[in-house]
RNA sequence: GGCCCCAUCGUCUAGCGGUUAGGAUCCAUGGUUUUCAUCCAUGUUACAGGAGUUCAAUUCUCCUUGGGGUCACCA
């Protein structure tokens, strides 16, 4: 059974690169019929905080990737943890030092001084004496001084570590006892019986550490999958700094959780040519084998792209449901097919197809001045003035193709093209030169608007 | 600086010794459309550099260069 896991610290919002690394961890589970846990790293209370908790669930609540068992919580597991210093130092696998700060600073200082390595020195590490006065001492685990240390990576390959350059023997415990992140990561991995570790490659310099803590306990090592970092636009490590990494910033900008999903999964794995997944297709094709060796570059023009993709293949009733969010309510209206057919395939983002209904359904209180120069000219008010009174006389005016045969007759009668009457026509009824077909926008208004938005526009632009 | 990772179009990527180096996005052009958008065509753009191995390297090895990550009583 495959059990992979997502382990966010509480500091904040759901950051996109680490939902990329949940949702493949959370594929690969289900790809496997296994299981996908959440545990919350909340053990640094001074940074952590219960609303970043929530925002982070929320996210993926909207997200719909559900854990498949109850969230961890670090800080609920303080006795666990307590239990395996304890066993360490009852083995003689870890100690106390009894090293001040200050003196751990001095030390490091003379490192750098000398251009060494800065790393603990093992004073305590067989000290046998009577311990100072009056300092708190941390524990530290023994941790090889000489030998390699290999991580057997399913992305990067065996990445080989010496223990002499990398190692010393690193602090578990702080001075009040509170266990420090590489000693609970490894315990709670392998207590919760996580087998494949998929996460971000800025982890894999940790992950000898924690090999150390595992070996120590005699658990079994997980398979470890580091997927490269996500990158800005100027090479470094996203960061909050680089506009939008939350999560729940594109639901307010209106895309839609396939779409940044879908985006996701295709930024550092890909499967051949293909560009559009379904959840059901990532779950069925989802391998980390396949996951790039390299960082790639945040850049979300694809992202619009798909997110119109999934837009213009949403139902009408599903766009009804999200547009509420963002003040657009077509719940009874009974033009809302008409309308959103002919809208939907228009709009990048939900944000856009809501402010592209609100122009179609209010009337327009002024009038571009472009396309007025350009379509009030001529004839045009007589040929509006014509189409209105046939629009009065016609009997049944319900379907688009009611106003198309309307707007063929001025055509016709008049000996005219369809820009002459299509291009004042659209700027009377939308206050500009481009926008849906017209015979859609006078079905969805209806004659007495479609009437009343001619006249106005007669009446302001005629002088 | 030590250690580690990485290197194909602007961007996301395919490629797993022999290909006119493919797809997608973006951009441009054309077609469709009464306009705009959609859609459909077409086009521009890439193997970082240098050695080696080989009949043959984008592909394997090494070096250089460039980029990134990480070096806490943070996670």
């Amino acid at each position: 059974m495959v059990v992979t896991r997502f382990a966010p610290s509480p500091t904040g919002y759901l950051h996109i690169g680490g939902l990329r690394t949940a949702l493949f961890s959370y594929l690969w589970a289900k790809k496997n019929g296994g299981k996908f846990v959440l545990r919350i790293e909340d053990t640094d209370k001074a940074r952590n905080s219960n609303e970043a908790t929530q925002a982070i669930l929320e996210a993926f609540a909207w997200l719909g990737l559900e854990a498949d068992r109850e969230i961890t919580y670090q800080s609920k597991r303080s006795d666990i943890y307590a239990k395996y210093i304890k066993q360490l130092l009852d083995e003689g696998k870890a100690y106390k030092c009894y090293m001040s700060r200050e003196e751990l600073d001095t030390l490091r200082e003379t490192q750098m001084a000398n251009k060494e390595r800065t790393k603990y020195n093992g004073k305590y590490r067989d000290f046998e004496g009577t311990p100072p006065e009056g300092v708190e001492p941390v524990i530290r685990i023994k941790a090889p001084i000489s030998g390699e240390i290999i991580v057997h990576d399913g992305v990067k390959g065996d990445v080989v570590f010496q223990a002499e350059d990398i190692l010393d023997d690193f602090v578990i415990a702080r001075a009040d006892g509170s266990p420090t992140y590489n000693f609970v990561v490894a315990i709670d991995d392998a207590l919760m019986g996580i087998n494949e570790v998929i996460r971000g490659d800025d982890h894999l310099s940790n992950t000898p550490k924690q090999i150390v803590v595992y070996e120590a306990l005699g658990f079994d090592i997980p398979k470890f999958y580091h997927v490269p970092m996500i990158h800005n636009q100027q090479g470094k490590k996203l960061s909050k700094r680089d506009g939008a990494t939350d999560v729940m910033e594109y639901k307010a900008m209106g895309y839609l959780p396939e779409a940044l999903l879908n985006f996701l999964v295709r930024l550092g794995w890909s499967h051949g040519d293909q560009e559009i997944f379904s959840m059901d297709e990532m779950k069925a094709l989802f391998d980390p084998k396949d996951i790039n060796k390299s960082a790639s570059i945040y850049n979300t023009e694809k992202l619009d792209w798909l997110n119109a993709h999934y837009i213009k293949n949403s139902s009408n009733d599903e766009l009804v449901e999200l547009l509420l969010d963002f003040d657009i309510v077509l719940t009874s209206h009974d033009k809302k097919e008409i309308l959103l057919d002919a809208l939907k395939e228009r709009a990048k983002t939900l944000k856009e197809l809501a402010s592209l209904c609100h122009e179609v359904i209010t009337t327009p209180s002024e009038y571009d001045a472009k396309a007025v120069k350009k379509a009030f000219k001529g004839n045009a008010f007589e040929v509006l003035e014509n189409f209105a009174a046939k629009l009065n006389a016609a009997d049944s005016l319900h379907l688009p193709a009611d106003y198309h045969h309307v707007m063929e007759e001025i055509v016709n009668e008049m000996e005219i093209g369809f820009g002459k009457i299509g291009n004042p026509l659209r700027v009377a009824l939308l206050g500009k030169m481009s926008g849906p077909g017209l015979d859609a926008v006078m079905a969805i208004l209806g004659r007495d608007e479609t009437l009343l938005r001619i006249q106005n526009a007669i009446k302001a632009n005629a002088n």
